[in-house]
DNA sequence: TCTGGGGTCCTAGGACCC
DNA sequence: TCTGGGGTCCTAGGACCC
């Protein structure tokens, strides 16, 4: 049987932690980053049921002392970069899951730096004296099992599974810590009387497969019986881009929708470019104020990365679901997502992406001129920052609920 | 518990091709 | 004209992850 040399580290509470690095007076204290939603939430404050994606007032109405902070957001990069940066001291062998979160196979470096426990014990170390930061670490042989273990071991701790005892340590552990399990599966498991990771081991192929479908149920048996395939992967790319914002309540009407998606395209479109990654299906999603959403997508001939174009595509996209709805005069999100991204077109000539942009559009010469006008606003952009130029974005209508700043830490390679 | 934003994967039905 | 089977792509919705 192989070793436990999988590592999954996991910052404790990341951004709130950095806010109280940063700022001495608020360690100890329930803190929330953001205002009106909560971004990230402290440990103090989780113990009074404060999650993030809570709106502020909720979490004032659940802990009037909780202190809000407005987000340092390039020291979260800088501190999760510098995090990441003591893991691929051990190992290049490093697979970054989010700003926070990675998984390292130690096996290429034991004889190094002694065995995978003291190597966790040395990172936890080093993030803690020379970051200030607290880190959670699983060590295990597997991918699944490590990033169990992580959250076993939260907060600040480390928890080692010996490969002879993963089952003993798995099967007593609540269904919903395994990786897939969310509220929905939770609760369907629930309701035939599986709450833990044995119990859903013991379970018959062919019951759990007509409560989850095949490829869930098969999932989550394999990891049920720690039987996990993943391998580290060290580089990752996106297979699509989206961008979406949070509108309150709002009337269905172009003077709302127009500049909003406007908007969404330019955040898009400006990363595939810069990648050059266009792509050829686009994905709206609305929102109504009841919260129910629908989506509409639509996959072109020629993949596209124009700002103009994807904003009227998307606009076309949004007008079909309004009139497929018409009930719906409300509407409380609007969503774009570019997807099927070219590999990439760094050989092909300099033009194409904006002449790709008109496919089959008749009477519509422009895109040359889009083309230009696009390259323009992102080498502006490049030497004076996002907002020396725009598309109107200064005068958009609604405030955005999270600052870009935050969206950005969120996005991930293209 | 009515709540933000960037992503991934799965399902199911239909179109279309061989 | 009816019949069978396999594969791929597209669309809409849903669950999940961080």
């Amino acid at each position: 049987m192989d070793s436990a040399t999988i590592l999954h580290a996991d910052l404790d509470a990341f951004y709130a932690s950095v806010e109280q690095l940063l700022d001495p007076s608020l360690r100890g204290k329930p803190i929330a980053v953001g205002g009106g939603v909560v971004l990230a939430a402290s440990y103090e404050a989780k113990v009074f049921g404060i999650r993030s994606g809570m709106p502020g007032r909720r979490a004032r109405e659940l802990c009037p002392q909780l202190v809000f902070v407005g987000g340092h957001f390039s020291e979260y990069r800088r501190l999760g970069d510098a995090a990441i940066a003591v893991l691929n001291d051990f190992t290049p062998l490093v697979e970054r899951i989010s700003i926070d979160e990675a998984f390292a196979d130690v096996a290429g470096c034991t004889h190094l730096f002694g065995p995978p426990a003291e190597i966790a014990r040395a990172i936890r170390h080093r993030v803690r004296s020379e970051l200030g930061l607290p880190i959670s670490i699983g060590v295990a042989r597997t991918k699944h099992l490590a990033k169990i273990a992580s959250q076993v071991a939260k907060p600040d701790g480390l928890v080692v599974v010996d490969p002879d005892r993963e089952l003993e340590f798995l099967h007593d552990l609540p269904v919903d810590l395994m990786w897939g399990v969310g509220p929905a599966t939770k609760a369907r498991l629930a309701a035939t009387g599986v709450l833990t990771i044995g119990q859903l081991a013991r379970t018959s192929g062919r019951s759990l497969r007509q409560l989850l479908g095949t490829a869930a149920s098969d999932k989550l048996t394999a990891l049920a019986w720690n039987r996990d395939p993943r391998e580290i992967r060290t580089h990752h790319r996106a297979n699509s881009a989206g961008a979406q914002s949070a509108l309150g309540r709002k009337p269905a009407e172009v003077h709302v929708i127009r500049p909003a998606l406007r908007h969404l395209a330019d955040r898009i479109c400006t990363r595939l470019r810069a990648r050059d990654r266009p792509g050829r299906t686009v994905t709206v999603r609305v929102r109504f104020a009841d919260l129910r959403a629908v989506t509409r997508s639509v996959t072109l001939d020629a993949p596209i990365s124009a700002t103009a174009m994807l904003a009227e595509i998307a606009e076309e996209l949004v007008h079909t679901a309004l009139a497929q709805n018409p009930g719906e005069k409300t509407i409380s999100l609007l969503a774009i997502s570019v997807s099927n991204l070219e590999e990439h077109v760094a050989l092909q000539l300099d033009l194409p992406l904006g002449l790709a942009d008109e496919p089959r559009r008749p009477g519509s010469g422009r895109g040359m001129a889009r083309w230009a006008a696009d390259r323009a606003v992102d080498r502006i952009r490049q030497r004076f920052g996002w907002d020396a130029v725009g598309y109107g974005s200064l005068a958009l209508g609604p405030p955005r609920a999270v600052p870009d700043a935050f969206r950005e830490l969120a996005e991930k390679e293209l």
